[in-house]
DNA sequence: TTTGTTCTCTTGAATCATTCTGGTTAGTGG
DNA sequence: CCACTAACCAGAATGATTCAAGAGAACAAA
């Protein structure tokens, strides 16, 4: 064996204490993989990989990784639930007022959390979420026409 | 007359070219004497004030008075879209993780947008949203029992 | 390897928030 | 006061997500 490899994806499901299934590996690799995809995408990337999967078996997939903290769920107002596979470093996100495009915006401070509320109204706060709305390169050329 | 007075809600609509109806008026002083309230909580609060008062009016006047910027709409991660009457000032959300309470952080900038991502990807950013994520007073009393 | 427990997956239906439709009512400007 | 059109109504439809209950599969212990 090779102990200074990284782990597999089959390692980490079993390293958060959950069972290893091929639909779960896929699904772990396909958000991965992926750039913020939405339930469906990641429906269809599961298929792609292992064939039949349903999509209940896609949703508490999804639920059990984003508990066990293996993959994020991101759902910005007025759009679906969409999973990114990179985690730990805090990071934000621009999404596009016109077409929901999301991408990466990194944070400076890198962990939770990265701001400070002015007054805390005596919430323990534990994560300074930010999303930056405008509009993507193409939505902004497409309007400014 | 006098000139020196606030406008009243009448004027306020009128002024963003809607019509005046004892619904808007009602649901525009519902939404501003509240705190966060989502729509069931408005369409009660203005049947109070003038009787019945269908779902789907309600509905079409907060995307009327949202689109008018009267009012904003706020809609935290698997929450029910919530609405407040305080606008203009960019001021920011706390959220309770486990009941969903919502209070108001104040933003130090004060306009939008009031933080710089470290990489827009092109983006046109005119916004910055920021939900402070942790458990209300009473919550955290309750899990730390 | 066999067995048993428990987690995972399946199909199917249900729920919730929100939007759509088509027709009626009622502000508002002329 | 009239006409025009925004605003309202009831009801149905949509879309994302969750619930339910039984069948199947992973894993630990024997």
């Amino acid at each position: 064996m090779t102990p200074s490899q990284p782990p597999t994806s089959a390692e980490e499901l079993r390293g958060v204490g959950l069972r290893v299934t091929a639909a779960r590996v896929a699904l772990l690799e396909t958000v991965r993989t992926g750039d913020h995809l939405g339930v469906e995408a990641i429906a269809s990337g599961v298929r792609d990989r292992v064939g039949h999967v349903s999509l209940q078996a896609v949703y508490e997939a999804l639920h059990a990784l984003t508990a066990a903290g293996l993959i994020r769920r991101i759902e910005p107002a007025g759009s679906p639930a969409r999973f990114e596979g990179r985690i730990g470093d805090n990071h934000h996100h621009v999404v596009c007022r016109s077409c929901g495009a999301v991408a990466d915006v990194d944070c400076a401070v890198g962990e939770a959390p990265c701001l400070t509320a002015s007054d805390d109204h005596g919430f323990s706060i534990d994560e300074a979420e930010v999303i930056y709305w405008g509009l993507c390169p193409a939505c902004a050329t497409a309007s400014s026409s």
